[in-house]
DNA sequence: TCTATTGTGCTAGCTCACTAGAACAATCTG
DNA sequence: CAGATTGTTCTAGTGAGCTAGCACAATAGA
């Protein structure tokens, strides 16, 4: 079961926050085809955002493929994001944790990992 | 010259965008203290987002001591943000581009790349 | 000093994310 | 069948992000 965690106040729509978590629960693994969503009252219930807002997320995934929304029954997922194997993540997985040990050890912190890590993704110095 | 890329439509507000992107290019060394910012009107010129804007995403980060803003000659760097030593990233980046190599060739595609540093960094499975 | 350039302030208005509250429709469960 | 659960729709309203256009203030340079 995926747990939403939308922060308000950030000026991120939280529309846009649960579908993007979800997006990333598929790429992850976390989610498999078949699998429900938490209710939309589920989602009211644990991150205060209104109804409409869960249920606009929920459509933008449906409309993209992803999910189903099945009424009465629930939203359950359709199809999978990830573009690797999941054998193939784990090998990945570790390497990455070793380098992110190395980098944190050198003083860098999440932020700047994170933007060393969209340098290189967009092509070095550019 | 740092250069601004503002993606609307995408519910991201720009102030935010821009906000952002000083923010990385002072973690990855592209903005050192004494560089001056572009002008608000170059800004508005070449990414169409209007000046109040504009001014609101320099505002933010003079408040948080960034940049300095000096009327009639323009806004300064203030301070860094990157928490390690330049000389300390380049090897870093390097291992992270062989790494990233790695995952593409295993069809990892961008995104996946992304969430998987974020699942590393927030600590594994969770 | 004069002029261009820069940041700044202001008002008015639009769009959209989001909330609030209620009702309806389909499905599941007992 | 009856009740609970789920997704869905609707209306009304609030607030923030953003635009538009203009005027002003301070600095740099000729």
């Amino acid at each position: 079961m995926v747990e939403f965690h939308v922060d308000r106040g950030s000026g991120f729509p939280a529309y846009l926050q649960l579908g993007q978590q979800v997006r990333e629960a598929l790429r992850l693994g976390w989610l498999q085809p078949g699998d429900r969503l938490p209710t939309v009252r589920d989602v009211v219930a644990t991150s205060g955002v209104n109804a409409n807002t869960v249920l606009k997320a929920y459509r933008e995934l449906e409309l993209a493929g992803l999910v189903e929304a099945r009424q009465g029954s629930g939203t359950f997922v359709k199809a999978t994001l990830g573009s690797a194997a999941p054998e193939d993540l784990d090998p990945l997985r570790a390497k990455l944790a070793t380098w992110v040990a190395e980098a944190r050890s050198a003083g860098l912190e999440d932020e700047d990992i994170h933007a060393l890590m969209r340098e290189v993704l967009s092509g070095g110095a550019q």
